[in-house]
DNA sequence: ACTTTGAAGCGAAATTATTCGCATTAAGGA
DNA sequence: TCCTTAATGCGAATAATTTCGCTTCAAAGT
């Protein structure tokens, strides 16, 4: 992701401080009136610094969105396969109506060299949840499959943040896990 | 959407050249390396007009987005619900993953007076497809609620579009409308 | 400690994007 | 047909973004 050969101290310190700028300004503004100016000054890091490290402020935002999504979310571990599903849900829930949710959506979109990181991502989460789904399956439960999962739960999460802006609520969340499992087999 | 005072003769033509040259160049390369002085270039149309008429790229490429929207893709009637639904899923599958596809979930995402026009095409959509639903309704046929349609229907065609990049086929989709019809009623 | 050198700071220069004023064209209505 | 004036064209002015050359700082290895 960010091949610095020098990554410790005042290195990390700046990447520390411009994340957490970016972070700041976006749950003030959307990303469309973002630029990498406002990024420095409150930063408090040299515009010709940003440019250097990355590039673009699409990279920028890329690479934020990257370590956010790879510091957070584990997947539950309830004991219960519905327990499972349902801590899951409404967490994403609230990741994807949180301010940095339509980030994630534009991370997936955009990107050359992003985009590989985001499958990256993808993949690894997807090889947790199949992990929680085989552990429903060793305690004796019959769950779902990951791609059921996907579309008849999360799909819907992400269609509802997009398009209608609405936070689904935790009930709902609870909705859309019945059903789920309450798919023929 | 535009409220132009003058809007036939040249207004139309200088605003169909301009579209054309948006889609023209979408369809090469994609809309993070796009620029009005691209458009400009070549549409024929002189680079102060865009800013006079569009303000910025992304207002533009939303009125572009809107009209492609407004235009195509009429609710299908085949007489069945199932035919219905399956038409219509198909169709909706093979625009999101087309060379605008992604566009659609941009234009969903940013704007501030786009959010509305969004809205207002997605109340239509809406519309119509309730509609839809309560002609199955008068056949006899027991259809399922909107909400349903779209989360486990629609919902899961963007899901696969946006995350994977993959165009999901006719048989999937047509799995997925299997799966709403025999939601529990 | 000492050395090497990648990374950051700094301000100016180059480039690009956006706006402005004015002249010209042609819609839309009388 | 003629008038009015919205909309566009055009080029210059202004503002913003991005890059450059150079200096200074400090991480990592010895």
């Amino acid at each position: 992701m960010e091949p610095a050969r020098r990554p410790g101290g005042r290195s990390a310190r700046v990447r520390t401080a411009v994340h957490e700028a970016v972070l700041d300004l976006l749950s003030k503004e959307d990303w469309g009136s973002l630029s990498l100016a406002q990024v420095a000054e409150r930063s408090g890091v040299h515009q010709a610094t940003l440019y250097r490290r990355w590039r673009t402020l699409g990279a920028l935002i890329d690479d934020v969105v990257t370590e956010q999504l790879s510091r957070g979310s584990p997947v539950p571990d309830t004991g219960t396969l519905r327990g499972d599903l349902e801590a899951y849900a409404v967490q994403v829930a609230a990741d994807v109506a949180g301010p940095l949710g339509p980030l994630y959506v534009r991370a997936a979109q955009v990107g050359t060299r992003v985009q590989d990181d985001n499958q990256l991502y993808m993949m690894d989460r997807a090889v947790r949840l199949q992990g929680m789904l085989e552990r429903a399956a060793a305690r004796g439960e019959s769950p779902p499959t990951l791609l059921e999962l996907m579309e008849v739960v999360i799909a819907p999460l992400y269609y509802h943040a997009i398009f209608f802006n609405r936070p689904v609520g935790a009930d709902h969340a609870r909705t859309l896990v019945d059903r789920l499992l309450s798919l023929p087999r």
